[in-house]
RNA sequence: GGGCGUGUAGAUCAGCGGAAGAUCGCUGCUUUCGCAAAGCAGAGGCCGUGGGUUCAAAUCCCACCACGUCCA
């Protein structure tokens, strides 16, 4: 960034002067004399005992603080946004007060909820996870106070010199830092393909803000200037809240009622793990996530075991449960919502201490295994042995050492190792959303063709309707106004007929809605004219009611099952539909049977399905976040879909207007499709009468071959399988039996058995009718005996096979016997001395196989031949 | 989303190319007034699923499934 990119007109007036801090060589900004920047290192820390500030804030009251400055300075105050950003998929956690606005806001898609704005917003940044309670000052949850402009060309907001004026007044003349103690220390800033001028704003060794002005589009070596530029600003609450009481670490002045509240066992460094993480995790869990092994879910159950392991340091002193119940008695005066879901909260620390509790049982077990398997290797445990006990047992390193009966060193870059073992993949950029693959084929029209109006939402009942072409490539086709549902929201394209040629798919492609002919080449009316539309009306019904029926659902499960329930995924077929929630357990059948009655109960009580737009901020206001259950949806205004009295979300699909017009749902079965998820399966409205006749035929049909009624299909199940059970045992015992006697008749035929070394060895060679597994059953019968030795051949559909065994493996090695006889036929084999097998072409040379490792036994045997 | 680990008797696991094992539990018998215990005998296995390699696969290779775990 060129230093004149920081020069604006407060600066100057203010006589701040632009210097290399003497120190870390850096550009930076101050009034009067400064020759250091004020940040660590080039300045000490040095407000602790001593704060610059003329009055000591708690959180909350600097939080009121803060926002009610700008606020008084023209911003609008906006609630904080969920911690989890179910609006956009190239990040799992909100780490700044600007992805609440990205992308919508800052690519200029859509106006800002407000502008100017101030707000507070959770952020969760979890590289620190390692450093809470060690370094004094990290912590993996924060609020990041911010005020936002959006500055287009219609409208001028403000820039730099406001900004930086703001933040200047509200840190010297509000709170009383000295003017000169100030420092803007310059910082070039990009992020997301956009990029621009950034200071950090420096007090006595303390960043305690960052203000960014996003003003550059990166398109190679190339700066393209943004049509949105963004005043970013983000300032710490909790730094600020530390600095204006000194206390010697943050934790104290981010958590003085919970770490009173704490047994006095828990001291500083780990009772700072304790309020950090259960704090962060009642937040993520208010917001949607329940623990699970990847992804969001990981890093909560990361916090809760890093808190389990916290408090067994303890053990008696505390338990999670009640720890959890002082964070919330002490953050839910700030944030209410944190104690929404007692019950939820309870039983999922339940499951996951239970859980938690299994694996560390499992883990040491397999550690104990694990160190004498590596002591046959003939060598002791090593740090390799700690890192894989570690990564694919998940027992850490000083628990896997109270196991051991060697001694380990843990290196001090232990986890440093693990990360290695990790190839790190590239970090997504800012492609990803909204770029489906349907879309990424359509052609793009001119900007010249206006926006089609839609009509789905407001009459999701007409299905024929006329439209001017506007534009046509191959076989898309754009009209002035359409009632086509496209693809979108989990629910599948409407189909139908433009002018009789059909229609086979229709997407949303930026304003336009665009209808895909089936065939490409096929006659339409000419660009300007009418064409007549007709959508396939079964099939819409069809969508709508399972559309529906996924709101009734999921408003009956969270009802049923409470709030942490969120949608994490549906779709709305013809054949069917699906649902994924966040819950940590599979449905049990009651669970199942309940959702079913309270959702039909709704359909029979024929609630009207308001919908309508409302303004994102008014929507927020009155139904709050849990609106973007079906994920964040563009637009100022949101489309509300309300089932009165049971179910609000942000929806732009098609719905029914009345329950009743649903029929019936039904779940057809539920999976758990990964730890802390699970997929339900379910059908409504024509399609669940299908379903129920399509189970109801499979039940006759089952009833009819059993010749049993359909009560009785279980019963008569078991008595099959029992009689299967006895069959298939008389069946062995008579083959064992058979095999037995086989035996005993092959060992007193003359023709077969052989009375060797004076009569302390039985040879019997014989060919048979068996297969391999026969032959082995026969052999273990003649060698079970005394000085039995079994030369067997058999055979199978891919030729001879010849099974050797024998009870005196000294003298009479199987697999040499079998060497000889591979010799006289020409087979392949091996084995060991007390068996061995060996397969080759069927013929008469078998029998010449047999009689030259019967010679041969003869031979070893000292027995002469006849 | 990626890496690693583990799937063998009801349970916990051993075996890691040559004829499926141990411990606990279970059943029966002996002993006892009865229980516990001991002794003896026995039942119980598609060695996760599907391919492949091999004379021979629980064992080696590939794919999939399930569970666990770590990292983004």
């Amino acid at each position: 960034m060129e230093p004149r990119e920081y020069e604006n007109a407060f600066f100057t007036r203010q006589g701040f002067r632009r210097r290399a801090c003497k120190k870390c060589g850096e550009a930076f900004w101050a009034q009067g004399e400064r020759e250091v920047c004020s940040e660590t290192p080039c300045t000490p820390y040095s407000f602790q005992g001593n704060s610059p500030f003329r009055r000591s804030f708690d959180l909350s009251s600097f939080r009121e603080f803060y926002l009610s400055f700008f606020e008084k300075h023209g911003h609008t105050r906006l609630r904080r946004y969920p911690v989890v950003p179910r609006w956009r998929n190239d990040v799992m956690f909100v780490q700044a007060s600007i992805y609440d606005f990205q992308p919508w806001v800052t690519s200029g898609a859509i106006p800002p909820p407000a502008n100017p704005l101030t707000i507070s917003q959770p952020c969760m940044r979890f590289t620190d996870i390692e450093n809470v309670g060690v370094t004094g000052r990290h912590l993996t949850m924060f609020e990041m106070m911010a005020h936002h402009a959006f500055n287009s060309a219609e409208k001028e907001v403000y820039w730099k010199d406001r900004c930086i004026e703001l933040c200047h007044e509200l840190v010297t003349s509000e709170l009383g830092a000295a003017p000169e103690e100030v420092s803007y220390k310059e910082e070039a800033w990009e992020g997301g393909g956009n990029l621009g001028p950034s200071v950090s704003v420096g007090l006595r060794g303390l960043e305690i803000a960052t203000l960014v002005f996003m003003q550059y589009i990166r398109d190679g070596e190339q700066l393209k200037p943004m049509p949105l530029r963004v005043v970013d600003t983000g300032y710490g609450l909790e730094r600020f809240t530390h600095m204006s009481q000194g206390t010697p670490t943050i934790y104290e002045a981010v958590f003085p009622g919970i770490l009173h509240d704490l047994p006095s066992e828990f001291t500083l460094p780990e009772a700072a793990v304790l309020c950090d993480h259960a704090k962060n995790f009642l937040f993520l869990f208010t917001d949607g996530i329940v623990p699970s092994n990847v992804r969001e879910g990981y890093l909560a159950r990361l916090l809760l075991r890093r808190i389990l392991r916290t408090l067994d340091k303890h053990p008696g002193a505390l338990t999670l449960p009640r720890l959890m119940e002082t964070v919330v008695r002490h953050v839910s005066k700030d944030f209410p919502e944190l104690a929404g879901d007692p019950k939820g909260l309870a039983e999922v620390l339940r499951v996951e201490e239970e859980r938690f509790a299994e694996a560390l049982t499992r883990g040491r077990a397999q550690v104990r295994r694990l160190e004498e398997r590596v002591r046959k290797e003939g060598r002791a445990p090593n740090v390799d042995d700690l890192v894989m006990i570690y990564d694919s047992l998940g027992v850490t390193p000083d628990v896997a050492v109270e196991e051991l009966s060697t001694k380990v060193e843990v290196p001090q870059d232990f986890f440093a190792r693990v990360t290695e073992l990790h190839t790190r993949t590239p970090t997504q950029g800012w492609g990803g959303y909204g770029a489906d693959s349907a879309e990424a084929k359509v052609p793009e029209p001119p900007t010249s063709v206006p926006a089609t109006v839609v009509h789905y939402h407001r009459d999701p009942y007409t299905h024929q309707f006329t439209g001017r072409v506007l534009w046509r490539s191959g076989p898309w086709v754009i009209l002035d106004q359409t009632y086509f549902y496209p693809t979108g929201g989990g629910q599948i394209t409407d189909r139908g007929e433009l002018s009789g040629v059909p229609v086979e798919e229709v997407v949303r492609h930026g304003p336009w809605v665009m209808h895909k002919l089936t065939t490409p080449e096929a006659p339409l009316p000419e660009v300007g004219a009418t064409s007549e539309g007709r959508i396939d009306a079964p099939r819409r019904r069809q969508l709508m009611q399972h559309h529906t029926a996924t709101h009734l659902l999921n408003g009956a499960l969270r009802q049923t099952l409470g709030p942490h329930i969120w949608q994490a995924g549906a779709y709305k077929g013809t054949e069917g539909a699906r649902l994924d929630i966040t819950h940590w357990q599979a449905l049990t059948p009651e669970e199942i049977r309940e959702v079913e009655r309270l959702v039909n109960r709704v359909v029979r009580e024929d609630r009207p399905v308001k919908s309508y737009f409302e303004t994102r901020s008014k929507a927020e206001e009155r139904f709050g976040f849990g609106l973007y259950q079906g994920g964040a949806v563009p637009g100022k205004e949101l489309r509300i879909v309300e089932v009165e009295n049971f179910d609000v979300e942000a929806c732009g699909g098609t719905h029914c207007t009345r329950t009743a017009e649903v029929g019936f749902v039904k779940v057809l079965g539920t999976e758990r499709i990964q730890d802390g998820m699970v997929r339900l399966h379910f059908a409504a409205g024509e399609r669940a009468l299908e379903v129920l006749q399509e189970h109801e035929a499979i039940l006759a049909e089952a009833s009819q071959k059993l010749a049993a009624p359909v009560a009785d299909i279980p019963k008569a199940v078991d008595r099959l399988l029992e009689r299967l059970k006895e069959g298939h045992k008389e069946a062995k015992a008579a083959s064992k039996a058979d095999v037995k006697e086989l035996a005993q008749r092959l060992s007193s035929s003359p023709a077969s058995s052989h009375a060797l070394a004076g009569g302390k060895l039985q040879v019997v060679a014989a060919k048979v009718e068996l297969d391999r597994e026969g032959l082995q059953a026969l052999a273990r019968e003649v060698t079970s005996r005394p000085g039995g030795i079994a030369l067997l051949a058999g055979e199978d559909e891919r030729g001879a096979i010849l099974f050797f065994a024998s009870s005196d493996p000294k003298q009479m090695p199987a697999r040499d016997l079998l060497a000889v006889a591979l010799e006289a036929w020409g087979g392949k084999g091996g084995g060991n001395p007390s068996a061995a097998t060996g397969s080759g072409p069927k013929g008469p040379k078998v029998q010449s196989a047999l009689d030259a490792a019967l010679a041969r036994a003869r031979e070893l045997s000292g027995s002469a031949p006849p």
